[in-house]
DNA sequence: CTGTATCCCCGTGGATACTG
DNA sequence: CAGTATCCACGGGGATACAG
């Protein structure tokens, strides 16, 4: 794991972009709004839908996202006790860009592995 | 300048998110892609798009654009010299993410600006 | 199952000063 | 004008162990 992503700084507040970038900011942020826009999932689904985060990185992830708003928490009366986690309103506003990023992403590889044969 | 926005790490190589968000990695990376997304820009043209950035993170900024092949950079022989820069083919291919990203942050910015009043 | 508590490394980015 | 050279503080995130 060499390569760096994000870290979280807003460096023009007030700005568009920073505004829907300090959303998306943190590590696994944009994994974890994507695969939440997928539906509820539950705190080991995440984990094992990215199965090289660790627990703490993904509460600490999770805190922070609801922290802002863009998810929300439930926890299920279930035996053992479940939670669930899923995006709100806000959070599915976020679904365009992250959308975009995954299709230029995806021609981004189609290109690469078409390249290499 | 407190909100943190991203780190430079790869969570999931060879995912298409990843991929994407690998070259819009580093603080300034976005803004950046967005200011060449309308054309050519000078070092000092970036500078004055970009009021807070110090020349050390703009230069390392556009090295790593470069190093991805993100940008071209090229020196005019005039005087004194000067340089652009300027998105490749594979930066323009970015154009659809960040701009999506605009997008959203615009909407976001809207509604606040809405509810306050 | 869903987390929290520590410890620690190291990359990032800001400030400042200097250069061809 | 277009950078480079240092120095430094900060905090994010990995590893590991533990808890309700």
């Amino acid at each position: 794991m060499s390569l760096k992503l994000r870290k979280k700084v807003d460096p023009l507040p007030g700005c568009p972009m920073s505004k829907c970038m300090a959303l998306l900011s943190g590590l696994w942020t944009p994994e974890l709004i994507w695969c939440l826009s997928h539906g509820a999932r539950r705190f080991s689904e995440l984990q094992r839908n990215n199965p090289t985060i660790t627990a703490k990185v993904l509460s600490g992830r999770l805190r922070d996202l609801q922290a802002r708003g863009v998810i929300s928490r439930a926890v299920l009366a279930t035996s053992p006790p479940s939670v669930e986690y899923q995006l709100t309103s806000l959070g599915m506003e976020l679904i365009p860009a992250i959308t975009s990023i995954v299709e230029v992403g995806s021609r981004l590889l189609l290109r690469d592995s078409a390249g290499e044969q």
